[in-house]
DNA sequence: GTTTGGTATTCTGTATACCAAATACCGGCG
DNA sequence: CGCCGGTATTTGGTATACAGAATACCAAAC
């Protein structure tokens, strides 16, 4: 008898306690809305391992690796409060993340597929008639999404483990800047823009492109967002 | 009495049990050329707490960060081993390094001071008269020096942090590399080039030069390296 | 009333004990 | 002689216990 493949996934799943822990309070994390209220936000390992039904080991590998993430920050003998970041270190995220994706673009123009490219377009189908103000939240999740795309279309594992965090990390700074003023129509029309230059296998332009509307976020941080610090 | 301000700093230093091992153990990792034989390193748990005289909690710490950072890789239930890149991974890193260190370079362009500049050129004064060929030893650490003075001299803590980790990772990489053929004389040739766009502020060729350098480095490996897998 | 010193409590950091899973070894059976 | 099954040992995952440090609170003295 021919041994059967019945393509069985491990029941495992490999994810042990830690990882889904982790993977809870990140969720929890960026759930909150750090910048809302001064209060600091104080992580009990006793109360997590209590609320939480386990016990405090694999609590404190979860937070150990939020802290390297920079979800949390733990201080000696003191604890763990959710982290705040700084103005400057939201212009740095922003920074570091144009570098990458600026490179997945270039990336794209290198190796991505036709097919894959003509993804992108077939994102923003539903907003190239109307004006986008109207559907702005609807906008914002598409305007994240395709950033998404971008690096997951770069082929590049490491390009987008890299950024899975920066993008976590600038969900709440996102979701205050995009419906802000006419920054959604200025959006829109950038990314036609590096579409249509991933679709021309143009590096440089993809590039340059990609880089500047990254860094335009940035400076419409550091100019208009005063709600830190 | 007026109360008299010492200017103290804190005792403290940072530095607990975890966090000393964390560095040790990296340490020891780096120092090891994992791809001198086939075996795998093992990191015993018990081992460990054995050897370095403490309990297997903050060894557990210390591997979790480690794995994070990708110098170990854990199996559920099978241990922790030193991680071994493959060539893909190794030329994930050099192109995250590439975008990386390019955007450093634009930073400098618009950031950094003449007298900042002027260091990086100093950096290669005992090269520019004899060939490079001669010293080499001595020149792969300049080598090494001149990227991570670039990332330092952006300005950027999460650029210069992001990059640390992939330093490492390439160290054992670059000690094959640089010493091969004539790519140590190539290489110095274009830091000049590259020194010399910054100091025109040239943000848009300094960055050019700066990726094309890192990835000219990574279409070597792809070329060359057949050390791995 | 304010400040200072001491005590108590709380919580992190570390160590240890326990459990479950995986592998290795050994013996029996085909 | 080889394969299969079972048991034993090893080892990572989890839980708990203990100790030291930091803070908070209270009392006493100025």
């Amino acid at each position: 008898m021919a041994t059967v493949s019945l393509s069985l996934n491990p029941v495992d799943g490999g994810l042990v306690l830690k990882d889904r822990i982790y993977e809870e309070l990140k969720q929890a994390i960026v759930s909150v809305d750090v910048y809302a209220d001064a209060e600091e936000y104080r992580l009990d390992e006793r109360q997590l391992s209590e609320d939480l039904g386990v016990s405090r080991t694999p609590i404190r590998e979860a937070l150990c690796r939020l802290e390297i993430d920079g979800f949390v920050r733990t201080i000696p003998r003191r604890g763990a409060f959710v982290a705040r970041k700084s103005k400057k270190e939201i212009l740095e995220m922003i920074t570091v993340w144009a570098a990458l994706e600026s490179m997945a673009a270039r990336l794209i123009t290198e190796q991505a597929s036709d097919e894959e490219i003509a993804t992108l377009r077939e994102m923003f189908a539903t907003f190239d008639e109307s004006g986008v103000q109207a559907k702005i939240d609807e906008y914002s999740e598409t305007n994240i999404r395709f950033h998404q795309a971008l690096l997951n279309l770069s082929h590049c594992e490491l390009l987008k483990k890299m950024t899975d965090n920066l993008f976590l990390h600038m969900r709440s700074i996102r979701m205050r800047t995009i419906s802000e003023n006419d920054r959604a129509d200025r959006s829109i029309i950038d990314h036609m823009h590096i579409i249509e230059a991933l679709e021309a296998r143009d590096s440089e332009l993809a590039e340059r492109l990609t880089r500047q509307h990254t860094l335009d976020l940035a400076a419409h941080v550091e100019k208009n967002v005063d709600w830190l610090d």
